[in-house]
RNA sequence: GGAUGGGUUCCCGAGUGGCCAAAGGGGGCAGACUGUAAAUCUGUUAGCGACGCUUUCGAAGGUUCGAAUCCUUCUCCAUCCA
């Protein structure tokens, strides 16, 4: 099988521009292409790992890859596909979180020997003239065409900023630059940012009269449409400071039937014949799918170690028992008072309620329990005894658990 | 710059002087059922020392016994005109 073609029996590639020119350059690792990332945050997320598993894969077949970190893009914020404006980010966090990006990206990528490149679209579009800029590339964008693009579409409802709207051009311009730099002839990205990349080819047609492919990956969505990798409060990040490792596993460990299967040709390295023996698999043998998906993903994120970590832990816990590697909270002797602390404070201690009402609600509700024991009673106070040792183990609702510990 | 419409809780969206911590829906959380899934049903969804108190309807002032609601100024957004 051809890089190419388990590329598409994955499900990856959602647009081509021209596919067996693609297909020639990539599957005989003639690529130099480049990934864009915008550092709107201080950590990667579920979305970049998709295309860092992409650029592992071009990598293996001998293409060689450029992570481009957005270091002057992020100045201005990508609209594609967004109803609202970006906050406008300091040129601090900005650097800040381009160095967090590099940090991570070297986890993945091999970039030794010249083997991948990183750059900063900061060396080469803060230092542009905004006059010279417009006489070089200016003629080459027609307003009437850009705005017709799909990833403008929502904000022309809602407004958009001729900031934003710029935002295509400095892409296209990256690319550009990347082309007569390094000689770089593809671009890869999220299928929201066809329109962007289709922008960079165009360019590098009119401007230099050669030709420069893209092609986008499939965008992670599950059964109902929305973006994988987001939960209530917030990204799944790569970062373990972020997204503990056992919040990780679980979030994968958790996704729904449907979206089992697509995780697993996207997300992980299973060879494609085994996932697709999984396809077999009905009710609750899924759930056997499920945990493969969420070990596999963190080995790959967090390393081996941490993966059979988390699953211990999960299975220990789901199955009932206690387990060793579980979040703790640690208390110490100002948390009690005559050395009592009531349980409303110990789940809030331990982050497992946002303030003391849920706490209580929790509790109310019946969905608190201490050492399997079901709590009534949101008064009801354990004495500091209790938490020396092994501690404690709290748990609110079926999946957040804590144990609490004397500091 | 001009005209018009608008900013309500996590989101959408009612509410035009007291009955409003604010309808309804979505989402979230919890319970039942299950497979750590989905669907369904039920409860819940500002905070707190909790049958009470404190803070909230773009911001700041004002009127009033009482303001999300009325007045003034400011600010932000959309649409049309320039």
């Amino acid at each position: 099988m051809t890089l190419y073609e388990e590329l598409v029996a994955r499900g990856l590639i959602a647009q081509v521009t021209d596919e067996e020119e693609i297909k020639e350059l990539i599957n005989e690792g003639k690529a130099t292409f480049y990934i864009g990332f915008d550092p709107t945050a201080d950590s990667l997320h579920v979305g970049h790992f998709m295309a860092l598993c992409l650029m592992k894969r071009l990598q293996m077949a001998g293409n060689k890859p450029i992570a481009l970190v957005g270091g002057g893009t992020g100045m201005i914020g990508d609209p594609s596909g967004r109803s609202d404006m970006r906050q406008m980010m300091t040129v601090e966090t900005i650097q800040y979180n381009c160095d967090r990006f590099r940090e991570q990206m070297s986890k993945f990528i091999d970039f030794s020997e010249g083997k991948a490149l990183l750059v900063n679209n900061a060396d080469w579009l803060m230092n542009l003239n905004y006059v010279e800029l417009l006489r070089e590339v200016g003629p080459h964008f027609s307003v009437n065409r850009m705005l017709t693009a799909e990833c403008y579409k929502q904000r022309m409802e809602k407004g958009l900023s001729f900031l934003e709207f710029n935002y295509m051009i400095m892409q296209s311009y990256d690319f550009l630059a990347l082309y007569e730099k390094y000689g770089c002839n593809m671009q890869f990205g999220g299928d929201d940012q066809w329109s962007n990349m289709l922008g960079g080819t165009e360019l590098i047609r009119r401007k230099l009269g050669k030709d420069a492919y893209a092609m986008t990956i499939t965008l992670l969505l599950n059964s109902e449409g929305k973006k994988m990798g987001k939960t209530q409060s917030g990204a799944v990040w790569l970062d373990p400071n972020k997204t503990t490792p056992f919040e990780f596993y679980q979030y994968w460990r958790n996704v729904a039937d449907s979206d089992v299967l697509k995780c697993l040709r996207m997300l992980t390295f299973l060879p494609i014949e085994q996932i697709n023996e999984m396809d077999q698999w009905e009710g609750s043998q899924l759930n056997q799918a499920k945990e493969i998906l969420a070990y596999e993903l963190t080995k790959l994120v967090h390393y081996e170690e941490e993966a059979i970590k988390a699953q211990e832990s999960a299975r220990a816990l789901f199955a009932g028992g206690n387990a060793e590697n579980m979040p703790t909270t640690e208390l110490t002797d100002a948390d009690f008072e005559n050395d009592k602390i009531d349980i409303v404070s110990v789940l809030v201690k331990a982050e497992l309620v946002p303030s003391r009402s849920e706490g209580r609600r929790a509790v109310e509700q019946g969905g608190v329990t201490v050492e399997g024991e079901k709590i009534s009673d949101f008064k009801q106070e354990f004495d500091k005894a209790v938490f020396e040792g092994g501690g404690m183990v709290v748990k609110r609702g079926k999946k957040n658990f804590r144990r609490i510990l004397m500091a």
